[in-house]
Parts: C-alpha cells; sequence; structure tokens
RNA sequence: GGCGGGGUGGCAGAGUGGUUAUGCAGCGGCCUGCAAAGUCGUGUACGCCGGUUCGAUUCCGACCUCCGCCUCCA
C-alpha cells in the first residue's frame, strides 16, 4: 500500500506519517468553533478537510482518537487582548445569557456537521468545562517563570523562547514593519492573556476564581489544556484553518514548550481559506453564508462538500454560484448513476482502483484526484457489481452517503398525474399533437416529464 | 516591512519535462414520433519576458498581477 504523506506546516514539508504510538490510536486535535454565532461555510470547509483525514487515516487502518474544542468563553472581540469577550457580547447583542448563546450556537454547529456528513469527533469539549485544567497549566507557566501580570491579566512572555514563532518563521523586525495592534502594558507585541481579570466593579456572566483573581480564562490557553488532558503531551496531528499558524497556533506552541518541551504535536496541518468575492469570507465583513443559506437556496449540503472536494486543502477555493450548480448537478448525477446499479448480486471492489484510489488520497490528501476517479469507475465499463461496490469503498473517504441515497419521493398532485396518464394514452394511439400539448400543460405546471421504456417519471423543474 | 500561496480551456479545479485529470457549461452523434433524460464523442488551455533542454504549461531567473496571514478570523 502507498505510504500516507501528509503535509507538516512545522517543517514545511511532506513528511511520511508514522503514528507516535504504533499500537493505538491516532491522536488529533482540531481547533473548534466559538460558538457566539453560526459558523459560516467557510469555517465548514476547513472541517471538511479534517473530516477527509479522518477518513483517510481510517482508510489507512488507523483508529482516531478526536478532539475539538467549543470555544464559549475567552475568545476577544479584537486584538488578542483589548477587545470584548465575544461570547458576553454575543449574549448583549441577543439579550440571551452567554451560556444560552453558547448552547444555541453549539447545537447548531453540531447539526451543520451532521448536514454535511462530518463524523462527530470521539471527544467534544468545552473550554468551559475545563476552567480547572486552565488554571493549573497557567499555574505550571508561572512557576516556570514565563508569565507577568499586568493591571488587566496574566501574560506570556513570549522574549523567554528563543525560538518563539518558528510554526510562522516569525521574525522580530518583520512583525515590527507591519504591527497594528498597540502594546498597551505588554511587554513585547507578541506577548498574550493567559488570564483576564474580570473588570473592576463588573460581574462578568462567565468568570471564575484563580490564584490571581476572579475573571477568565485567554483564548490561546484552552487549547493546550485540552489538547495535553485528552491526548498527551505529544500527539500526532493537530489541525485548523491557516489563520490560525501566526498567532494561535503558534502561541500554543509557545505555552506547550514553556510547560512539557513539546511542540504539542508531530504534524502541524492547515486548511485554507474559501474566498468569496476574491476575498475571505468573514464575519466581520458581513456578507457570510451559512449552510442555511444554501438550502434556502434549493442546495443540498452535501454539495458543498463536493464543492470543496474537489480542490486540494492547501489551496484557496473561490466560491461562487456557479461553482456550486455544478457541484449540486454533478452530485446527483454521482448520486442517480450509484443508485442505478444493481445491488445483488454483491461484488467485491476492483483491486487496482482501490490501488489508485489510496495512491491519490495518501498524497497529502488529494481529494480531487480520488473524486475524478469515481467518475472514471461510474462510466467505465467494469462489471456493475464490481462498480458498485468500488465506488461503495470510495465513499467510506468521499463521504456522500451514496449507499444511503434514494431518489426524492415527491407527491405530484393528481391533477398533473391526470394530465400524464392522459399524455401516455395519447403516445401510445400516436396522437402527437395531443400528446405535446398535454406535456406543454404538464411543464406549465411546474413539472418535467422523463419518457422510459417502461413508462415515464415526473420531476420539478 | 515580514511570512506564505496563486495566475491553467466559458466556469470551478487537478496535474505533468514529451502521452496534457475531473466536474459543469457548449458543440456533435446515438437514442426519441419530436423533445427531455441518458449515453458516446469533442477543446494543442497553461500571466509576461528571458534562460536551461532535442523538447517547458511543468525546471531556473526577472517582471506584471491577484490573494491570504502578521488585528478578530476556519
Amino acid at each position: 500500500m502507498p505510504t500516507l504523506t501528509l503535509y507538516d506546516n512545522y517543517t514545511r514539508s511532506l513528511r511520511a506519517f508514522k503514528p507516535l504510538h504504533p499500537d493505538g490510536e491516532v491522536g488529533l486535535y482540531t481547533c473548534g468553533p466559538t460558538v457566539y454565532d453560526y459558523q459560516h461555510i467557510g469555517n465548514y470547509r476547513t472541517f471538511l478537510f479534517e473530516d477527509g483525514l479522518k477518513r483517510v487515516l481510517r482508510w489507512n487502518g488507523y483508529a482516531v482518537k478526536h478532539v475539538m474544542n467549543i470555544t464559549d468563553v475567552g475568545h476577544l472581540t479584537s486584538d488578542a487582548d483589548s477587545g470584548e469577550d465575544k461570547m458576553e457580547k454575543g449574549a448583549r447583542r441577543t439579550g440571551k445569557t452567554a451560556w444560552e448563546i453558547a448552547e444555541l450556537y453549539t447545537v447548531a454547529f453540531l447539526d451543520d456537521l451532521q448536514k454535511l456528513a462530518i463524523d462527530a469527533p470521539t471527544i467534544l469539549s468545552r473550554a468551559t468545562d475545563h476552567i480547572a485544567e486552565q488554571i493549573a497549566f497557567i499555574a505550571d507557566l508561572e512557576r516556570k517563570g514565563y508569565t507577568y501580570r499586568t493591571s488587566d491579566g496574566i501574560y506570556f512572555d513570549t522574549t523567554k523562547q528563543e525560538d518563539y514563532g518558528y510554526l510562522a518563521r516569525l521574525n522580530r523586525e518583520g512583525l515590527e514593519g507591519g504591527k497594528r495592534i498597540n502594546l498597551g502594558e505588554k511587554r513585547c507585541i507578541t506577548d498574550f492573556a493567559l488570564w483576564k481579570f474580570s473588570p473592576l466593579g463588573e460581574k462578568r456572566q462567565m468568570e471564575w476564581e484563580s490564584p490571581w483573581g476572579v475573571g477568565f480564562p485567554g483564548w490561546h490557553i484552552e487549547c493546550s489544556a485540552m489538547a495535553q488532558r485528552y491526548l498527551g503531551d505529544f500527539f500526532d496531528i493537530h489541525c485548523g484553518g491557516e489563520d490560525h499558524i501566526s498567532i494561535h497556533h503558534t502561541n500554543e506552541i509557545a505555552q506547550t514548550e514553556a510547560r512539557v518541551g513539546t511542540r504539542l504535536a508531530n504534524f502541524w496541518m492547515h486548511g485554507y481559506f474559501l474566498l468569496l468575492n476574491d476575498a475571505k469570507m468573514a464575519k466581520s465583513a458581513g456578507a457570510f453564508l451559512r449552510i442555511q443559506s444554501l438550502i434556502d437556496r434549493g442546495y443540498d449540503p452535501l454539495s458543498y462538500r463536493y464543492l470543496c472536494l474537489t480542490a486540494h486543502y492547501r489551496k484557496q477555493l473561490t466560491f461562487t454560484w456557479d461553482a456550486l450548480d455544478a457541484a449540486q448537478i454533478a452530485l446527483d448525477r454521482l448520486r442517480e448513476g450509484f443508485h442505478a446499479l444493481p445491488t445483488t448480486p454483491a461484488g467485491t471492489p476492483d483491486a487496482a482502483l482501490i490501488e489508485r484510489f489510496t495512491t491519490e488520497i495518501n498524497d497529502d490528501l488529494n481529494l480531487p484526484r480520488a473524486l475524478a476517479l469515481s467518475w472514471e469507475v461510474l462510466r467505465g465499463s467494469l462489471d456493475l457489481a464490481v462498480k458498485r461496490a468500488t465506488l461503495a469503498r470510495f465513499d467510506d473517504v468521499l463521504g456522500f452517503r451514496l449507499a444511503a441515497w434514494s431518489p426524492p419521493e415527491i407527491a405530484v398532485s393528481d391533477t398533473v398525474r391526470t394530465l400524464a396518464e392522459e399524455r401516455a394514452l395519447a403516445r401510445k394511439s400516436k396522437n402527437w399533437t395531443e400528446s405535446d400539448r398535454l406535456r406543454d400543460a404538464i411543464n406549465s405546471m411546474g413539472w418535467e416529464i422523463e419518457d422510459a421504456a417502461d413508462g415515464y417519471r415526473l420531476k420539478p423543474r
């Protein structure tokens, strides 16, 4: 079997994947959503990439222990240390409590995952359920001399590490040139908050006692703490969006190196952005599309999965409605083609094609090529039972739920049904004028009629 | 200023030193009473200028241009 090769952003190279614990599960941590609002389809591109990674790992015979965090506290709205907490802000905006907000959007998130056929993580960990771990982490950092206190919180001193920012290849001069934030009381531009104090005289909805005072954890600490808690000091793969490279993941690594001396994960992988109108999709920019937005326009959420699979995860993908249309049509044809293949007798997958498929997906997740191979199978001249078995196997990775699909049953009104029956009779007596008139009538009522050897089918236009 | 990624046929998007994915759209054939659906077939596309080479879209250099990150952000 071709070796699984993955691109590791830490070493900036393609590396053969070898699990750290050959007999155990592969440890995978993926940065999850901040649940102060709905996620947009750009967010889901990254989750789809991570789902593809999991499926490929499983294809290679690995069990995967997947941990995903739910950020339900501590993620600030402006620069890393001076903005409002997103949860508290969301609560004010909607009149709900911060806790209700978190619950609402967590449920919505999980629902979207289900719609996209993204497998749920093994462990879904909420930041607010792991405050103790985060405090313990910060206390360790403090003991080791990596922290300092300002009037509003406890900060991580990034100057204590020679190789701070290695993941992003940061350098101090470059950062100075492009700096867009105020230092405030921070000693260095890259220092970041570990613990933030509740503002004086203000009662936050989410706040906890700590050795440093009442407050809440900074954003970066939750991932390091929870990843370590569930996956250990050094695990296999850590994923997230490309935007996390220079700040969030850089800081996770800094904290972990300070505490236990590892870079947390053996592989660091990143999903690249979905672009809309030649710019990234961002909540702050106003126009963002949700999965529900696609459904409202009549698309199957899996058409978005299809669209994402046509591009490699390490390249930005341009979203256009034309592209989604193409994906929806292609998905429909793939499903219909698969559905038309006989279920009996049961076939076995074609070994040579499985090998080629493995070669593609093991080449740093080349899902576009793997998808292209599906079309080769569907339209090729293999035995039909073999075709079906091969495509079903491919679907373990592609995730289109092919085997579960059947043509949608859409209720046809009696009027339309009657017209169709009359047309069938007209055709039988070769009354083409009447037949065509009835077809026009059916069309004008919003239905398409497809003739087949054994009758006809009605489809909404 | 630093870090990184692009510019491929109408669209999206793979990939490769010579045989040049895939899907959608278009065009043509078959099928059909005619259509639709289906099916088969079809396109010398690789930003610009040099260089290397028998040969470059693919390698090297310069240039133009677009995008992302370095605030929040997948």
